[in-house]
DNA sequence: GTCTATAATCAGATAGAC
DNA sequence: GTCTATCTGATTATAGAC
């Protein structure tokens, strides 16, 4: 038997997801370590030892996604020839996986600036632009990626209780529809 | 003179601004009394005898936004017979007009449970969705409904830099294809 | 690996002088 | 209408025992 008096397995990943369940409840701001410590059962001075402040601690929910993005966006550009309709299908994809992490960040926005989040948000925006209008878009292109994808996102969260088979595709045809791409709309 | 101190004309009015300001910087949390008082130049203690708590200050700065959008949809209810894009225009110009409330709210969406936001937007959602497909819509309606006015709410927060006369057709062309309204794809 | 105890700071809010 | 001064409680974070 070990020295301590808790014997879950993975301590860590248990901080992690309640930590979430708390974000996503109240806020990041709003939630205090006394709160996670509390509904898991541990002191407070338990989560230091797994993570050197709160902000680390979110930052490691947020890795995963950051990590996911990054790779659906490399592996996009690497391959211009996919559809569009397989790309928003990709991005809708990469949203659910990491639904959790995404609506913490809707019902705290401000946790964007303690994990750094704010240099990565600016580049995801454009490079997702980039695969459906180039560089340079005019401000009517650039609108309407905004609201295709700013849609896209809400859409997630909006509707995370409906089943996904039948969310999936009528977000598939409603960015498509914003974006303007099966009727020429969008070379303005 | 006055026994005050200062002579500002609507010392009530300058905490608002400067509030609202700092809610867009930091989120409403995350921001506290004694730095809104300290970048207006007065003491905390001040801002107790014009607001009752933080949350009745945010109260103040919401209200006239739902007293517009709560205008627009009696308008609009009241008058079924107005199109579409006219809908869409009022709505993007309403959320405009409060772009700074707005902006708030994007940043850090706890503020909807402090000033009780979250019973309106309930509603306004389940309104602005009846004018556009009615009542008991489809997953598939529901979906493309959250992903109009979703994305909407997003380029009004994204694009504010940009010129409101070039974005404001752009988001109305985006809305319609969203929603698929003249392509009578909404009828699923 | 988790604990107790505590430091240092800051929050929202109030009482009462002027 | 604004001030000084203070209360109460919560916060992040640390030191050191077990």
């Amino acid at each position: 038997m070990s020295a301590s008096r808790r014997q879950s397995p993975d301590t860590k990943a248990e901080i992690q997801a309640v930590a979430l369940e708390l974000f996503i409840e109240q806020g990041f701001t709003a939630t205090s370590l006394q709160q996670i410590a509390d509904r898991i059962g541990v002191t407070k001075a338990a989560l230091y030892y797994h993570f050197p402040s709160k902000a680390d601690l979110a930052r490691s929910i947020f890795l995963p996604w950051k990590d996911d993005l990054d790779a659906f966006l490399d592996e996009a550009e690497a391959h211009p020839e996919r559809s569009p309709r397989e790309l928003i299908g990709d991005a809708f994809d990469v949203l659910v996986r990491h639904r959790g992490a995404f609506t913490a960040m809707m019902v705290d926005g401000s946790i964007i600036r303690h994990v750094d989040l704010i240099a990565w948000t600016g580049e995801w925006a454009t490079r997702l632009q980039g695969l459906f209008v180039g560089p340079n878009p005019s401000i009517y292109q650039q609108t309407r990626v905004a609201i295709a994808f700013g849609g896209l996102n809400d859409a997630v969260f909006l509707l995370a209780q409906l089943p996904e088979e039948e969310v999936r595709p009528a977000a598939i045809d409603a960015v498509c529809g914003a974006l303007g791409i099966e009727t020429g709309e969008l070379d303005n």
